[in-house]
DNA sequence: TTGACATTATACCGAGCGGTATGCAACGTC
DNA sequence: GACGTTGCATACCGCTCGGTATAATGTCAA
């Protein structure tokens, strides 16, 4: 799949040459910029000087295709925060880790997550056909697990004394949300460069982490 | 206009004999859980038992309505927080005040508000016409004010020590996003009562304020 | 009653959409 | 070189939507 042609099982790195992932770059770049339903199938493929029966030819439904654009960005997540999570550490120093993740991984694929954010949110009622339905819940339903690995460790960490205690499911949802803000705000034209990035990262994960009332040497 | 026939200047309480207003709520309920472009106006109607034709008496296009939509939901916010900004007080306590009011106020009319982000996020390229382009910059520029307002109180806070000192406008996205987390996560049906209401806005002004480093007595 | 005006329902139009049917070119294979 | 198979483009269909034109229905004043 890197080269030309050899066996390797799956796609991992930049390989535009594949069309089904060159269609869910497109897909989501429109889905990004203009929301499920203001998007045409038509223009995803000019987006890419192809056709819609390309397109057609990959994916059964308009709907099939956001899902896998906002499953694809999911799993970026999921990989990345699991590592993360992995590492050995106290329940603060791993959440900062994964909640660091979270949003390096978001924005180096920023459009995925856009569309991921869009599904997530707006629980898409127009998806009639129960082909789609299914594709959505079993979206949510990872979703839902995703934000579980986060809860778990803010748990560990009340549970230590780090952070003071509360409402959990809030507090999860919180600092979530503060951590998706480059979803919202960031403009690539504004800020670029590894150095911005790395900033805006810290930013959001200090503050993120503060929000859970955490105990700090520094200050 | 609160009773049948009165002189009255603006519409404060709840008031659906005034078409304009019934037509905005609908709207906001629509648009709120379908989308812009996945709502049409007579969605709008039959969500009212009226016709199409008498909303485009009062609104000359769907983007106007939008527009006028989210607008409503910033008014109502503009008004109750800059109640609470000049309420007298440390820096800390003003912006714990107009958190609050923020998030008391966008839970009171929820849809109103999902209305507002959807919005200002996804900044509409499908507003053609240059009236409604007008409006739309309008609407953003009175938001960026009302950013504004809350980046104000927060550089006080810092300058008086009271919150850790870093990037002011990441401060005050970060800020607001957590406190918008109702928007996103707010369901009717699991939650309501003005005591988990109460509770939950506390809990999120916590959360936020928190993350901006605030050092204070209790804990 | 009448006439001017505001308000609302109905009928309709043109455009764009999701999706399908079909055709065609390239490729492997015996 | 005939033939199935895959990959894609083109043409087309039915439907919905935003918006308009128009007619019907009040409503108030004189």
């Amino acid at each position: 799949m890197q080269d030309a042609n050899s066996a390797t099982p799956k796609v991992e790195t930049i390989s535009p040459q594949e069309p089904e992932e060159a269609i869910l770059r497109a897909a989501a770049a429109c889905f990004s910029d203009r929301g499920f339903s203001a998007t045409s199938v038509d223009e995803v493929a000019r987006r890419m000087g192809y056709t819609k029966g390309r397109i057609y030819h990959y994916f059964r439904s308009k709907g099939e295709l956001f899902i896998a654009t906002a499953s694809f960005g999911l799993d970026r997540l999921i990989e990345e925060v699991d590592a993360a999570m992995k590492m050995h550490g106290s329940a603060q120093q791993r959440l900062a880790a994964m909640s660091r993740a979270h949003v390096l991984t978001q924005i180096r694929d920023l459009s995925f997550h856009r569309v991921l954010l869009q599904g997530v949110t707006m629980v898409v009622r127009g998806a009639t056909t129960p082909d789609e339905r299914d594709l959505l819940d079993k979206l949510l339903s990872r979703q839902r697990a995703y934000e579980g690995i986060f809860r778990a460790v803010i748990r560990e960490g009340v549970e230590a004394g780090t952070f003071r205690s509360g409402n959990l499911t809030l507090m999860t949802k919180t600092l979530l949300l503060s951590l998706n803000g480059a979803c919202f705000w960031y403009s690539e034209r504004e800020n670029q460069g590894e150095e911005d990035l790395s900033m805006i990262a810290d930013h959001l994960v200090g503050q993120a982490l503060f929000g859970l009332g955490e105990k700090i040497d520094g200050f």
